[in-house]
DNA sequence: CCTTGTTGTGTAACCGGTTACATCAGCGGG
DNA sequence: CCCGCTGATGTAACCGGTTACACAACAAGG
């Protein structure tokens, strides 16, 4: 029968390769300390008298000593871990987004878990799922529409989140953002002052995406203060790619009439508006204005230069890091924090031709 | 003094909340069997009699049991974590790596670490050791240029890893991607195959990056070939933006001789070239051929279209996942994967002027 | 000199799943 | 009828840090 040591022996090294792992009690060991004192000397060091810190750390040093995060974790019940899970990674507002709220977390010690739905509420539901199971403390949303299970999960967990991207004082959920109405509204309100008053939109997919909604009641609701509307036939709805931004537009330059002023749910419509235009012979802003939406770096860049609401994703990103560090750190935190969007006028919109 | 209970009672709620977090313990109660009965039902359920399996699946949804990810990954010494870590998640090409890594990841059941460095070396190690410490068992690099003791630790911790963006059949280091040189050369002997003679560049920062550094050396190559060579003049160094782009396009084009294609280290640099040449009276590719690399969704869309290397990050990204992936199962896996990149020949390349 | 603190260190019991090993039931073959 | 084997389930010892509590040493105050 084999001797009781060598199972142990085996169990702790790493699938047989040899060298076992280093723990505290072999620091403790070769410190000649408790395992106490070493797990003191790392995390409250002002515990524990100098030298004896100093010896500590030297062993630890020496011996190439890196403390289990899962045993830490389970220890202490709290994994430092956050979630983020945002619709596409490959919009560049979200990207920088992403950015700087990792960087933020990194600086507090936090590392932070990536996830993608493909705008589908159905997949978010599955990767917070993964998430949380995978530990996160705390999640951070683009959107205010998740599935009712997905709250019930976050709740019944005791999962921090924030939703970003929008802004509701009153709501029971909190939020770092804007109002996508009001600064939808505020767009059209500067393409109204221009003289326009046949105002188009290519939508984003509404479809379970609160943003691309209150883009176009925005819109809508802007209009209607001058008692004008958004007809059917000058709202186009695509999703967000170029491709889709020169399809919609080529279609509202088919309407007859035609707006003289077109408002896009976000920059890589508005990209794709300015790059057909020129093919089909529409001059931008003689004929059409074309407004944006984000303030992508290539938005002043672009011939025209693209109008559009500056949105300071990173700004939002660090915002949104520091709500969930400051709920997970029992800090008092504020349910709802405002970013400021403010309209950038650039070449692209000027008044309507007079015709 | 406390009776022994209490703190027991107390350590076992979430900060004194209430509502205990149910364990394994608890749900083997409810379902009147072992813990390593629920344990088995979770994880091997052929080796537990099906009646049994559903009485504890049943207890389990009732009471609402979630597994600990911390406690798991002790007892199996396991995390089903990998890092990623690229330069900035800003750049399109790097964002749909990530993309596809992620999703080929959580398909597998891992859930993935997020850094970025920021271009810079000495960020790099700090985020790996991050990603260490957060218990990645694996971990994706753009670029095979790390600090030593990055790759020091990563041999001690006995972290996977792979370098993608790069080629490198013979290296010691795993990677997945293609030869920056080579890919470079093919360009350029594009370029070369339409009459240019005079070709200029417009190159990423080469400190620290050896794709941007490989890319360099393969338009030197590829035009020592027919006997040319790459003047100073003719090489400009730029961060990898769109401004950037702009700025050097304007440089190379007021130097005199001037060349007459001009080789860019990544397609966000080309994009500036492209926009920049309508403003100073440059036509392309009239006067000048551009050549980007990457293949962004915007080389297609702006006017001219851009003449680009296409390089399919989410199948390096996907095939990166997978390498870990097999190496942490034990898998046999390739030591480099090549990833095939090709030129997609567009408006902004024609034969030079004759002038 | 004997309390009463204060400070520093050690012992060992946690955290919550997993699994080696023990146990027991049922079954076929000798 | 008994033995050995297979398959299902339970018991309890892990995984590796953390920390409540115990305890020792030493200073200050009575």
């Amino acid at each position: 029968m084999m001797p009781r040591g060598m199972k142990r022996a085996r169990s702790r090294d790493d699938a047989g390769t040899g060298r076992p792992r280093i723990g505290v009690r072999d620091v403790a060991r070769a410190a000649g300390v408790s395992t106490a004192t070493v797990s003191r000397a790392f995390n409250s060091p002002e515990l524990v008298g100098p030298e004896l810190t100093a010896r500590v750390l030297g062993a630890a040093e020496r011996l190439g000593y890196l403390p289990d995060n899962a045993a830490r974790s389970l220890s202490l019940r709290r994994t430092y871990r956050l979630g983020a899970i945002i619709p596409t990674i490959d919009n560049a507002i979200f990207a920088r987004g992403i950015d700087a709220f990792q960087k933020r977390a990194a600086a507090s010690g936090y590392s932070v878990l990536l996830a993608t739905t493909d705008y589908d509420v159905r997949q978010e539901r599955d990767q917070v799922h993964n998430l949380v199971t995978a530990g996160a403390e705390g999640l951070m949303f683009m959107g205010e529409t998740h599935l009712p299970e997905v709250y019930r999960l976050l709740q019944s967990r005791r999962v921090a989140y924030v939703n970003t991207g929008v802004y509701r004082p009153g709501s029971e959920h909190p939020s770092v953002g804007f109002d996508n109405r009001e600064a939808a509204m505020h767009a059209t309100r500067f393409l109204l002052s221009l003289g326009h008053r046949r105002i188009g939109m290519i939508a984003g997919i509404r479809k379970e995406n609160d943003r691309a909604t209150n883009r176009v009641i925005g819109v809508r609701d802007a209009l209607a203060e001058r008692g004008l509307d958004l007809p059917d036939a000058w709202l186009v709805e695509r999703p967000y790619d170029t491709a889709a931004g020169r399809d919609g537009f080529r279609l509202l330059m088919q309407r007859r009439p035609r707006p003289t002023a077109i408002l896009c749910g976000n920059d890589v419509l508005g990209f794709g508006a300015l790059l057909e235009a020129p093919r089909i012979g529409v001059d931008i802003p003689g004929d059409v204005s074309v407004v944006g939406f984000d303030d992508l770096d290539l938005a002043s860049h672009l011939q025209p230069t693209l109008t559009t609401m500056r949105v300071p994703t990173d700004e939002m990103g660090r915002r949104a890091a520091d709500y969930l560090i400051g709920c997970l750190g029992r800090e008092p935190v504020m349910e709802a924090t405002r970013i400021d969007v403010s309209l950038v006028a650039r070449e692209s919109t000027a008044p309507p031709p007079v015709d």
